[in-house]
DNA sequence: TTTAAAAAGAACTTATGTAGAACATTTAGA
DNA sequence: TCTAAATGTTCTACATAAGTTCTTTTTAAA
C-alpha cells in the first residue's frame, strides 16, 4: 500500500510521536529522512494522506492524526479475534452456528498466520485429566484431519460435538476421554468428522 | 496534533490539575511556561480548544475541561500487552526481574483496566489438579494481599516464589497444592509475600 | 540520448508565539 | 449594594516557525 519511503516517513512520525506525544515538523522529518527540501516531506505526507493512513489540518503546524484502524486493516497477520461459538449443545455441527457474531480477542502466539481458527467453551470434564476444565475456552485451528494423539473437536454422526483424544486405528476411530470415569469410544470412520485440532487453552480466573 | 507549545501548556494544565484538583489561572500557566504576557497563554488556550482537547466556559475563572477521550483518541492503540517474566527460579523475587523486556500479548478479557498484570510460566505439576500443568501461563494480577481460596504467587522468606492457594488462618498462612503428591505448607504471616493473585491461564498445544 | 519522475531549492503564505497595554467580567469582601 | 481584586479577553505590533507552491536540477529508466 506504501512505498518505501512512505513507510519509512510513517515509522518515523510513530515513533516520534511515541516519544514525545507530538507530531514532528516537516524539517524534522527531513533530517530523519536525510532529504534536503521540505518539498519532498510535504508530497510524501499527501500521498499517505491520500492513502487513508494519516489525517491533517493543512496549513496547521505539526497538525497531524495517525489512523491506526487503517494501519491495522492493512497488516494481514494482527488476526487477533477470532469467533467465539460459545457451548455446543449436541445436534449442531460447528458449520450451522460458524455465523456466530461473537469475536474473543486471543494471543497471537496461539495461532499461525495461514489457519482459520475458531473457540469454543468447554463444557464437562472428561478432559480433566490433561488440564482442560468446565468452563475453559478452547482455541480450535479448522482442520479435517488430524493425526493420532492430537486432541480434536469431532462431530459424531452429523450431530454431536465433542472434545476428545483422537487415535486412529486401521478400521476405526478412537476418541479418548482424559478422565477415567469416562469410556473411550471408538466408530467407524465415516461417523466421525474432525471440525479441528486444539491449538490453545485459556481460562479465566 | 497540538504544537510543542501546545502541548507543554496541556501537560501542566494536566500536573496541576493532578496535585490540586482545580486548574490553574493564565497567571499560573504564564510563569510555568516562562512566557510574559498573559494573552499568550490565551492564544495557546484557545488552539488547544480549538482542537478538541479541553472546553472551556468562557470568562469564567480556572473553568476548563479536559477532553480525556480526545487525547486517549489522539494516542497512539496499545495492545494488551504485559510482561512475561519466563520461569520463576528459586531465589528471584518478581521485582528483581520485572524490567524483562519480552511482553506478551494477552486477551483483554483477562485484564481489568486500572491493574497491573505480568505472566509467568509455570513449572511442575503441584497445581495439577486445579487444571494448571507444567508450562502453562499464568496471568498474574499484581496484588499484595489475597483472600482465603485465592490461587496466588507467594514469595516465601524473600527467596522462594511459588503458585499456591492461598488459606489464611488466626496466625499462619497455608499454601495448598491442588495435587495428593505435594504437602500443604504453614509459615508465619512474616515469611510470605504475596506479589499477586491468578487472573488467567493460556496454554499453546 | 531522451524523457519522466524524483529531489532540491527558493520564494511565498499562513500559523504560531511573544509582548504590553487596555478592557471586560466575575468574585469576594467591605 | 458597591467596590476592589482577581481573572479572563481583546487589541496592536512584531518575530519566528511551519506549511505550500513553484521552478530548477538531478536521477533513473526507456
Amino acid at each position: 500500500m506504501l512505498t518505501l519511503k512512505q513507510k519509512k516517513l510513517l515509522d518515523f512520525i510513530n515513533e516520534y510521536f511515541s516519544s514525545y506525544g507530538i507530531f514532528p515538523t516537516y524539517d524534522e522529518m527531513k533530517s530523519a529522512l536525510s532529504i534536503k527540501s521540505k518539498s519532498g516531506i510535504h508530497k510524501l505526507i499527501s500521498s499517505i494522506e491520500e492513502r487513508g493512513f494519516i489525517t491533517r489540518i493543512p496549513h496547521k503546524a505539526r497538525a497531524l492524526k495517525i489512523n491506526q484502524d487503517i494501519i491495522k486493516k492493512s497488516k494481514k497477520n494482527t488476526k487477533e479475534h477470532i469467533p467465539f461459538l460459545g457451548k455446543i449443545a449436541a445436534g449442531n455441527p460447528i458449520e450451522a452456528i460458524s455465523s456466530s457474531f461473537e469475536k474473543i480477542s486471543v494471543p497471537d502466539f496461539l495461532l499461525s498466520s495461514n489457519s482459520d481458527y475458531f473457540a469454543l467453551e468447554v463444557t464437562g470434564d472428561s478432559m480433566k485429566n490433561d488440564g482442560i476444565c468446565d468452563g475453559d475456552i478452547v482455541v480450535i485451528k479448522k482442520k479435517e484431519t488430524a493425526i493420532s494423539g492430537e486432541i480434536v473437536v469431532a462431530l459424531i454422526d452429523n450431530n454431536e460435538v465433542t472434545l476428545k483424544k483422537f487415535r486412529s486405528n486401521k478400521n476405526s476411530i478412537a476418541l479418548e476421554p482424559a478422565n477415567s470415569s469416562y469410556k473411550t469410544r471408538i466408530f467407524g470412520p465415516e461417523r466421525v468428522k474432525i471440525q479441528g485440532i486444539l491449538a490453545g487453552l485459556i481460562r479465566k480466573f
